[in-house]
DNA sequence: ACCTGAACACCGTTCAAGT
DNA sequence: ACCTGAACACCGTTCAAGT
């Protein structure tokens, strides 16, 4: 049986898992599918782009079930949670998604979803790509030190021997704090600023009449 | 004279912005440096400890000149802007800072600062921290995007043939809008977040008098 | 069409030995 | 204390040649 190009995302992802971003090479890779290195690249132009095919497998998930119907906020919220558990199912999922360039199909249809449920809502459509690329930075960055595990004693054998002041307890303290409930937390931050403009916006529409 | 770490920082720096972060490698810095690669490991355990000290340096420039006297909110968001023109400064500075669990001095001072802008705000401690998470995932994640430059074409050719929706072209609009627009906007969002649990926050307090 | 074998041009890191 | 020289154990990628 030959190989497809699934196949290669497909075994690309389980070693991910095993060995992690930095242990993923192309011979390692080569090995578990039982071809050659260089064999790989008649498949994927180079490591990249297997990494691109990678990380559209993991955001794919995201679309994979219809949204349930509701407020435009919980729905964002709900794309937004699954996103993050999409990446968090991957060891290192969340720095392969963000070290591509999401133009894969899958990718964009799930941004295209959510510029939909923001403008359905009444929000300004140029607007609404902004928001929902902020809105991508914040749950992939939070998602990658998620699986950093910045190891619990860094902040505090942090050698310059600086005050132990109620601000830097305030920042070590973070990382003690249950991941989700921080994740939703910062995500709400985000959908506050999205409800205050539309309030004004539908302000301004109802002046207008 | 002899080598001392700031001067491995600085000619790393110089590299960086030469050759970009995939082209820093331990060999040609040891040649800028005019040593052998092997001579940096007595100054840095190993590349990454080198990286931190690169991203603290970057990041220190943002606690470098005091802040103007003003509102919480002008004041935490000219701590973004500054980082963003710090990591903006250098070539790949956004994944350089990214990389590394910022537990260096110069970034736990700013991060400290911050926290501390909350506080006096009126803002729960408890939670200063994690809003201050939130907004450097997103200054960070917008900023190595910035600096990506993801090709303009790139969400045009994406093969696939996706229909030219409105939503699609509202997502592949913004790399075409302003970045320092976009920054701000983003930014405001957030801080919108904050004023409302800020309100809120002072609201529970005003009632109990 | 799909892959092998082998090479090319690199890497980060270690460590005895030098000064 | 600070660095050299040389090696170790790898990398991603290319490409003629095989089937």
């Amino acid at each position: 049986m030959q190989l497809k190009r699934a196949d290669v995302v497909t075994g690309a992802l389980a070693l991910l898992d095993t060995d992690g971003l930095d242990g993923l090479t192309m011979r390692k890779l080569g090995a578990r599918l039982g071809v050659q290195a260089g064999g790989i690249y008649w498949h994927f132009k180079n490591k990249e782009a297997l990494l691109g095919a990678m990380a559209d497998r993991i955001a794919g998930q995201v679309i994979e079930t219809p949204l349930a119907p509701g407020p435009w906020d919980a729905r964002l919220a709900e794309i937004a949670h699954r996103l993050r558990r999409a990446m968090l199912a991957h060891r290192d999922g969340a720095r392969v998604v963000a070290g591509t360039y999401v133009v894969e199909p899958n990718t964009v249809r799930g941004g295209e979803q959510a510029v939909r449920i923001l403008t359905d809502a009444g929000f300004p459509l140029d607007r609404a790509g902004w928001v929902i690329f902020a809105a991508l930075y914040y749950v992939v960055g939070h998602t990658i030190e998620e699986q950093a595990q910045l190891a619990a004693g860094d902040w505090e054998q942090r050698g310059a021997g600086l005050p132990d002041t109620e601000p830097h307890r305030a920042l070590s303290g973070v990382i003690e704090a249950d991941p989700e409930e921080r994740f939703a937390y910062g995500l709400e931050l985000l959908l506050d600023g999205v409800r205050v403009r539309l309030a004004a916006a539908q302000a301004q529409r109802t002046e207008r009449t």
